[in-house]
DNA sequence: ATTATGTGGGACATAAATTGTCCCGGCAAG
DNA sequence: CTTGCCGGGACAATTTATGTCCCACATAAT
């Protein structure tokens, strides 16, 4: 059984930061025994005018009094805020974790769903939902969007809705096919998206483990050529995090390079490069699309990835740096969390 | 401990009518299997444009689906809702009681706090909190406000906080003094209202147990007789709604009058008369002031009353049929509920 | 094949609320 | 007294919510 929180977040998204507002300016009230509302403006952040919308209101539920020496709280706003206080705790649990990872690896936004991927579907469900969330909120018109494979992908796909805010853009494979079950093929995925938001999509049509001899022929192709531009102005990257052995091997990569993987300890994948755990790029999946130097200098680069089982391929591909915006799950970001603070 | 959800109330007061029209929504989506806005509208009551700004929140949250042929649940959907359930039944239990007060007494609106007031001294300030907040609804500008007396409406005093709806209003005591503590009477509670109001006040000097011929006089005396002219115009009534014996009692009625009453199965006073089971008045205490016949006539007659012990009395009082605001705790509530449905 | 009915969604004027800003009179402390 | 902070009134600007109408399309009955 999810919290009764969780359930209600679903049903009321601004719950959180509704309750969470109010509970910080009764809280900072009752410390200060009284206090002004310009510096209760200073303490909390919010602008004037909301501080005293939020006042009045406070002060119509009897929680404080306001004075002509300032705010004072009554018998009533110090029990609620006693009362609160787990419930805040509960509530903001997974708020200050976003916040703690987001400055830990120096990010625009991290996004946390609660649950474990690993083991409820829901949870999948969940953290693809956040992540179609947060691509339908960064998105402008005309972005062209560059979509990775995975499983993780093909639910954000699946969380997708057509929207107004979807207008001209073009969702493209970041790199090419990656020769795994088709529905989670950067290609489909791309084609997916780009259904549920009635938007167009361009297909890259590459298989992956190219010879050099073939890699220098394809790339010359004149169609090739001219997706692959298309592909690297990409305004938006939004790829899933892998576990490098498992992927390695559901591509069927020889079990030399394999071995060779783990040796050097390599954990996490992403759009087709592996990543040590110090998050240097080891390796590479031979193909074309994106390169690195591409994700470099594109706006905006979204990791979807959840699950205990990732933590330590996440861990890998932000420590790489390039990352601007990160969805995950409690589980993945619990155990994050014990690696910064062990 | 309250339950999360009242707690989450006094810092959303709308967290209950928000969460309670979105499942309803979802509700009647899944029940309909398939269904169009059109026939939602029908179904939920609600104007077209909110009940689709309210779908498009569905859809956003991955709950419903919305296609050519109409809006159909997701599985996630179907989850919530069975997750929402027992919430929304705890949530409304209230609600629903309010109605269903409301329905059986044919008032015009019922309020219901959470608690016993005859336990709780909190959930007699809430009573008192929802008691001013209902004052504060009805009001209008230089309506006159006749207050009764008791421990009750001082907690209704207490919960009135200064506000704009407030505009040259007069409190006005209801009837003539109660002869029992100053506090509670209904002079200094009128004064208090108005304090804290920031209206006007006029106070009636008029002892309890008046003989016929100091009645006679005393009601002829001019200043008296011009007050009484204005508490007769009064707008609103608010008082409270006592147990008959206990406040004979009180008021130091003679023992031969009291089982007069126990014999006669009195069991509520309001506003200076006694009613029977029945909602028959059989009997008043003597003195100056607002008459049955002015109640009667009045707009808006507001009861406050809550504590398991009290619900005999507010049945009484309901039954004479001439309240249109009840507002009491759940304690009562459930006890009233019981007498209607035994 | 052709209506008729119901569907979702676009568009837009209007109403309502939220918010940013300024200022005023009061009151307490210096 | 004066100075500084207090709450709160006022109001324009802005955003959001709402009411209304209409359209293209799908389905089902005719």
């Amino acid at each position: 059984m999810r919290r009764i929180i969780d359930i209600q977040k679903q049903l009321l998204p601004d719950l959180t930061y509704i309750l969470d507002k109010r509970y910080k300016i009764l809280h900072q009230i009752m410390l200060s025994s009284i206090i002004g509302r310009r510096s209760l403006v200073q303490s909390t952040g919010l602008t004037e005018r909301v501080l005293r919308s939020e006042v009045e209101f406070l002060k119509e539920q009897g929680l404080v009094e306001v004075e002509a020496m300032g705010i004072r709280i009554t018998p009533a706003g110090r029990r609620l805020v006693e009362e609160m206080e787990p419930i805040i705790k509960s509530l903001l649990g997974l708020s200050e974790m976003e916040e703690l990872i987001r400055k830990a690896f120096n990010l625009k936004q991290v996004v946390i769903v609660p649950g474990d991927s690993d083991t409820s579907p829901f949870t999948k469900q969940e953290l693809g939902r956040a992540g179609a969330a947060v691509l339908r909120r960064v998105v402008n018109r005309d972005d062209v969007v560059a979509v990775a494979g995975g499983s993780t992908l093909a639910e954000v796909a699946d969380g997708l809705t057509s929207s107004p805010v979807f207008k001209d853009n073009l969702f493209v494979p970041a790199r090419g096919g990656l020769g795994e079950d088709v529905e989670l093929q950067a290609n489909s995925i791309a084609s997916e998206m780009a259904k549920r938001t009635g938007c167009q999509y361009r297909l890259l049509h590459v298989p992956d483990h190219l010879s050099e001899d073939a890699y220098v022929s394809l790339s010359q192709e004149p169609n090739i050529q001219e997706l692959v531009e298309v592909i690297r102005s990409a305004k938006i990257v939004i790829h899933g995090i892998g576990n490098a052995v498992v992927m390695a091997k559901r591509r069927g990569v020889s079990s030399r390079t394999i071995a060779e993987l783990q040796r050097e300890g390599v954990l996490a994948e992403a759009f087709g490069y592996y990543f040590s755990p110090e998050g240097k790029v080891v390796r590479n999946i031979p193909t074309v699309g994106l390169r690195l130097e591409d994700i470099e200098q594109i706006d905006t680069v979204i990791g979807v990835a959840g699950g205990q089982s990732k933590a330590q391929a996440i861990i890998s591909v932000l420590r790489y740096g390039h990352e601007d915006i990160l969805v995950t799950d409690e589980a993945a970001a619990d155990k994050i969390y014990q690696f910064l603070n062990p």
